[in-house]
DNA sequence: AGACGGTTTAACCATCTGGTTAGAAAGTAG
DNA sequence: CTACTTTCTAACCAGATGGTTAAACCGTCT
């Protein structure tokens, strides 16, 4: 049996799913091309269907990369023994960080997730479940314990983690709408959410205090 | 001079319009087909060109419906001289509604906001900049009572307002993702929004408190 | 009735798009 | 070097898609 190089073969993969990764992003699955694709990865279109059969394929290879990079991570600090205190402060830092770098990012998960529900299952393993239900459980436990010494209306650990998402990840994917309906230029919504990044855990840890 | 019958016309233009607003939304600007249109609007696609000139147009013409329909009444609201806490019941209750009925929406918005920054802008009149500025105006004098009077550190109106879309918008946006990895089915979904409704307003007014 | 103008349609067209194929390069084993 | 496999490409194809056109339709005015 002959043994492929292994290092130009991996290159020429790689450097599909990168361009595909960026083509997907910016334009969506439907807005993509593949001829765009193949462009942007200086290799021929046929050579898309060679490794990846069809462009939905290629799309779930993208899809399933982007999800690995999105959620794993910060779900497992989410998960350990840190203070409340401090996970909210990593997680509002993790994702400014990540999608201060990718501006369509967003977007794109939340289209995708929305118009094609069945790929979002299609990422979480059933040890990604068995992570998450960790997460929920710690958060619980964390959170029933500073309701309970201050004596605050009890919260669903499910609710906060939401509301904690939302606040993070929203402003992103609204970014067009916000610059719009507040006036602010591209350089005033950077230095926006950069003050959003520094006052909204104090905001939220006031609400669960 | 001929004067068309105007029911009629009012009828074909408007059933496409609503046709389109159906189809737009449900799998977006690029995933949409004319004739899928056409079928739906019960006219020939023809017909979608003689209204208007083209796929861009006719996508214009929906997206300003539908900020139009998203945006203004609830902004105009918030700008009114109700108390702080319950123009905060009213945003949840209002967009809890609305986006129960409309689960397509937000994905759609969001998605096409971020790819076409450009109509974001199309639709925010002189007059609705003007709007926007009087209810950020008026959120900051009451916000500015409330942390004074209760010794808060102080909070910009504009984020308070980020915080308060993102926390009753992005659930609805990420639906399908909470569904996974909370592992609910939809009527538990279902429940969990509404459950949200009830908490939200309590959570962040504790927040502002 | 008949002419006229806006409305609607069937048929058509040029182009684009995802996907295929036959074969050329290029790497590997013997 | 030769035989063989994998990688890669140019050319091609069928179907879909946005858009056009010429003519039919239909109410209204004279």
């Amino acid at each position: 049996m002959v043994k492929p190089s292994g290092k130009t073969k991996r290159d020429a993969k790689t450097g599909i799913l990168d361009a595909a990764d960026e083509i997907f992003v910016r334009r969506g699955i439907d807005g993509a091309r593949m001829q765009e694709i193949a462009d942007h990865a200086g290799v021929n279109k046929a050579l898309l269907h060679y490794y990846f059969r069809s462009k939905a394929d290629l799309a779930r290879a993208v899809w399933l990369r982007i999800a690995s990079s999105f959620v794993p991570g910060i779900f497992q600090m989410m998960a350990s023994d840190l203070p409340l205190d401090d996970k909210i402060d990593r997680f509002v830092e993790a994702y400014h960080a990540k999608l201060m770098r990718h501006p369509y990012l967003l977007a794109y998960v939340v289209n995708e997730a929305a118009r094609h529900p069945e790929i979002v299952g299609d990422f979480l393993s059933a040890e990604r479940r068995r992570a998450a239900r960790r997460m929920i459980r710690k958060l619980r436990a964390q959170i029933a314990d500073r309701t309970k010494a201050k004596r605050v209306a009890p919260l669903s650990a499910e609710q906060f983690l939401v509301t904690l998402a939302a606040s993070c990840l929203f402003p992103f994917a609204a970014r067009p709408m916000i610059a719009s309906l507040l006036g602010l230029g591209p350089k005033a919504v950077d230095a926006f959410m950069e003050q959003r990044r520094k006052d909204l855990p104090a905001f939220l840890k006031r609400a669960i205090r």
